[in-house]
DNA sequence: CCCTTATCTGGAACGAATCAAGTTTGTCGT
DNA sequence: ACGACAAACTTGATTCGTTCCAGATAAGGG
């Protein structure tokens, strides 16, 4: 295990600091987290680091590739570090939880759609919306409680 | 013209104020526009409209289904009167334009890659990154011009 | 026309993120 | 190893978008 960050982070000409290292291995443990929590995790570690530094380490980061930053609408920033695959995330309306998932019809599926109004698109992102299996148990649909069932 | 957006807001149970239509009149004539956007515009027309009520009347309107929220990861929120139609966006990287763009897959094309982890999902939400017209040409790519054409 | 209540006004408050100035610490050259 | 330079970090304040609050206003049913 302990992946080599230290190799990782030189592959992109960036100093090895224990910051890094520390919010590199948050990120291995915890799929999807926002900025808050890195700051939590980092400081279970290093208890002096400041909120800017981890501001500032996972902007490095995103720049170098090392991490993916994802932002559903009306929440904060997350990250995670799987970056290689071309994958997508279900959001969850209630609770805000977010699962990994691969898009069935194949990889980049839409993105063949692009070309209109002459953007140049490099990127398509796609986020699934609605409940996870908890809060969709537990937010019970008055009515539609029957059809919607498969699960 | 002038779409009767009196109708509109009487469907959805929501009281006909002059910033609510303000509101609608702004989204009809500009497409994707931001919060603050919205202020300038309304108050053009009324100029005593405070911030907080054009917030409010959003976010009514969103939640009655009127008009549409839309977030790109890193921008302030934006909205736009589409509503019926699934279609998704393509947004500029460099000076953040939004655009529409049909999905040439079909409609909600990869909705059904959803069931993964239990989650139950209700919605698709496709963003395109990339750049626009503009900045496509004079954020000039030093070599990439040529080959990256797609993907 | 009046009453109820949704809606709007004005101002304060909040959280996420950024900026600025100064100090520490990696990394490279000798 | 040693020292120097620049990248990276610490501290603290600041901005920005958004929300919360209390009171005033006005839409729409009776």
């Amino acid at each position: 295990m302990t992946p080599d960050f230290e190799a990782q982070l030189r592959a992109v000409s960036l100093r090895v600091t224990r910051p890094r290292l520390a919010v590199l291995g948050a990120l291995r443990d915890h799929p999807h987290i926002d900025t808050d929590t890195v700051i939590e995790l980092v400081r279970a570690d290093l208890p002096t680091v400041s909120h800017q530094a981890v501001y500032d380490v996972l902007r490095a980061l995103t720049d170098a590739g090392l991490i993916r930053r994802i932002q559903p609408a009306g929440a904060t920033a997350r990250y995670e570090s799987r970056v290689d695959d071309n994958h997508h995330h279900v959001v969850c309306r209630s609770c805000g939880a977010i699962a990994d998932v691969e898009c069935a019809v194949g990889h980049a599926p839409c993105l063949t759609a692009s070309n209109d109004h002459g953007f140049v698109v490099d990127e398509a992102e796609v986020v699934y919306w609605g409940f996870c299996p908890d809060c969709a148990t537990s937010t019970k649909p008055t009515e539609t409680a029957s059809s919607e069932g498969n699960r």
